[in-house]
DNA sequence: GACTATTTGTTCGTATGTATC
DNA sequence: CGATACATACGAACAAATAGT
């Protein structure tokens, strides 16, 4: 019925998921929400139950569906844990792509900073603040260090005033600050990653875009470097 | 099968699907590699072929696998899409404001704009030409504006040598996309689009990376500019 | 190019476990 | 408790794509 008319040689069940991915983006299906059940989803798109599964098993996989035995298929409101273990892996693997998420964090970041200097209110610069003193008294503290850092680069994506951004942002920060746990143990590394904030909060107060900018790619250039100097001596 | 009364409740799909993923991170199962055949496997776990199908695409949404119709299943090298992921998943559940999202596509493409005219091969400057011959050659046809378009900016990405932009940007450009189509009509629109092509072309194929991250802003300025011209003729 | 063996893709029928009301 | 709705699991069969001869 529905299968013939065109010579696609892409199997049934990658355009089933597409297909349900799709109606996820575009809202029609929102998040947390109870799908209809797989026999009448395979029905209304016109494939066997076992498709439909498979599809929906990739869903899941990529962390979008949430199948509950004996109950039904649901929108997975939150991907929690789904996005660590690949970073951690490539981690662990000494992949290069590691460089690739921390440029990517650069450029995004950049973007950030500058949009944060040009549109923070008293608001964000009062958390800025807040953040940034936590980091300075804790010099020594790791763990204070991290959260400092953490609600810092949260606030700044939010007074960024772009909520897509910070959701990516927010997302990327995990496995970043990993790598701030993984070199930030000495207190030498810790004064510049403070130092560099110091800056960063003081050019967004001033609402100084270019300055924002430029202090951001400063901290990321850091931690490259000092990421390079401990592989060197692995 | 063992009629083993387990306290556990656990879809079998899943445990297979952590059983398969062990194996392969523990490295007994090396990227690249082809896979037993899925009855085989499916025997070895000793599940039926569909469960086995299950746990398969789980971990094809995953990233972790992939499977060749009419060839075998391969371990998939974990580089592309497993970085994607989380970004990708921001992007869903993020308002898809097109502002935020055109913003933070000019962020990345000009970090990606900049890293292609330092790292870009005389491959990709070949690739880069034939996309913006289809665009000048495609002024009046949309489709082809679009198509060259499109085959640019992923050859940029590629340029850049950095496969998580390149995914990001892949995923982005799905909403885009639409944009473009949306205010393209024009052949006025279309003729400035492609000489902020050309432009972009030659700062990469020269190697200049200031002038290609400025005309790539210059490109997303244009398109801003004509979305908020639009929102006024509404 | 054609044939063949291998392997994934797809369907259906049926049975069972589990959550909800 | 029982009834119902639903996901889970099995097995057998056939279709389609690929690789090798």
């Amino acid at each position: 019925m529905a299968g013939r008319g065109k010579k696609e040689s892409r199997p049934l069940y990658l355009d089933v998921a597409d297909r349900i991915e799709s109606l996820i983006v575009r809202g029609e299906w929102r998040l947390g929400e109870r799908l209809p059940p797989l026999a009448t989803l395979a029905a209304h798109f016109g494939v066997s139950r076992a498709v439909l599964r498979e599809s929906c098993s990739m869903l899941v996989g990529k962390g979008l569906l949430e199948l509950r035995h004996g109950d039904g298929t649901y929108v997975k409101p939150f991907a929690e844990d789904a996005f660590l273990r690949p970073v951690h892996a490539a981690v662990l693997m000494g992949s290069s792509d590691a460089r690739a998420l921390l440029e990517v964090g650069m450029w995004l970041e950049k973007g950030i900073a500058s949009a944060a200097a040009r549109r923070r209110s008293d608001e964000h610069c009062r958390a800025l603040s807040e953040a940034l003193f936590t980091m300075e008294t804790g010099v020594g503290d790791l763990s204070l260090i991290l959260k400092g850092e953490g609600d810092f680069h949260l606030t700044l994506a939010d007074a960024a005033g772009n909520p897509t951004a910070a959701n990516i942002v927010r997302i990327l920060y995990h496995p970043l600050s990993g790598v701030l746990r993984w070199l930030g143990a000495e207190e030498k590394v810790q004064r510049e990653v403070v130092a560099l904030h110091r800056a960063l909060h003081d050019s967004v107060v001033q609402m100084d875009e270019d300055a924002a900018e430029r202090h951001l790619a400063m901290y990321r250039t850091l931690l490259r470097e000092r990421i390079s100097e401990r592989r060197e001596g692995l």
